[in-house]
DNA sequence: CTAATCCTTTAACATAAGATAAATAATCAG
DNA sequence: CTGATTATTTATCTTATGTTAAAGGATTAG
């Protein structure tokens, strides 16, 4: 638990009342390469913060795996048009090597805010910096090529290139698989 | 502002106190079409709600102006990766129709979050929500075709198209006027 | 009301990316 | 270690979208 509260102290410093409540709705997950940590098809009741290992959120769309994002060491994960809507998701969350994973449980966490009104400005914080990064990726995505795209991500997160196979960074990207083969050819 | 505080009903009904402190630190701006609400390159300190008129958020990418969003009566704007970073903002907002809205001072609405935590919570659910459309938004942009992603918009927000200069609605969608006109011939 | 400007459409051509298929290369299970 | 599966690349062809240019409509300023 001490990462993620060392991550937390990026947003917002918590008391260690609220550390301790924190940590009694938590639980540590060990899971195995290319399982899944949350299937497709129900209401995501939990937000994940990754220790180690790589994950990603993904969904089918006409049968096609499509990839919504990666997600590394010290970072928080939810589906959060579940999370925040209460609807099923459509969306399943995979681990790409083994990982060791915090799972905090979101109606507990959301009850903690009435009495804790420093976890609620915390994870306030923590999703308006992922609103943020969302924002910025379709920026990305509006008015790029598939190349300028790919060079981008190798720039920025090269992490991503290194431990993730290039079949999910291809959908990520939103072209296919061959492409992308294409382009990275073309050096 | 009492349409504002219906708007802010659906999220977080407010006390009467906390109604007053949030008049207190805005203003009713009334502002002609085409005018720029908000210009490209300062900090973000104001989040801004429509009482009447349409919007959009744009930006320079190459020299190219590129719509972000198009937001109509009964909706907030702000660039929220100016507003939740600190950072000047690269985009500017602009009103599309003579327009009547209310300003808030987000400076003094955060100081609000510390004595009111039901402005905090208030705020927080709004942006949720925001961030649960921008998620939503790049899933309708990863693969699909330009035509789909029309189709998709006359669906679900044909007032876009009947209130907005199809040359701002073409960038909106990822692709150049002379390609939405080619779609909308091919009905 | 008219001229000037701006918006939208149409046309012709160029190019990036999709689809399909097949060949390598890498990984995994037994 | 070996065969089987899975991932990646390469090739060919097709198609959607970009680019540029020009014409027609619509809107606006004076």
């Amino acid at each position: 638990m001490e990462q993620l509260f060392q991550y937390f102290k990026k947003f917002n410093p918590l008391s260690k009342d609220a550390e301790n409540a924190i940590a009694e709705i938590s639980t540590m997950v060990s899971i195995k390469k290319n399982k899944d940590l949350q299937p497709i098809g129900h209401a995501c009741k939990t937000i994940y913060f990754i220790n180690k290992g790589v994950a990603r959120i993904y969904y089918f769309k006409d049968g096609i795996d499509i990839t919504e994002g990666f997600f590394f060491e010290n970072s928080i994960i939810a589906r959060v048009e579940s999370l925040f809507t209460g609807k099923p998701s459509r969306k399943a969350i995979q681990v790409l090597e083994d990982a060791e994973i915090v799972a905090i449980d979101a109606n507990a966490l959301f009850k903690l805010y009435n009495s804790f009104p420093e976890i609620e400005r915390l994870f306030r914080k923590i999703f308006e910096a992922a609103y943020v990064d969302t924002v910025n990726r379709i920026e990305g995505i509006q008015f790029h090529t598939a190349e300028e795209r790919y060079k981008a991500l190798l720039n920025e997160a090269p992490n991503v290139l290194q431990r993730v196979p290039l079949k999910y960074v291809a959908s990520y990207l939103g072209i296919t698989q061959v492409s992308l083969s294409r382009i990275r050819a073309h050096h």
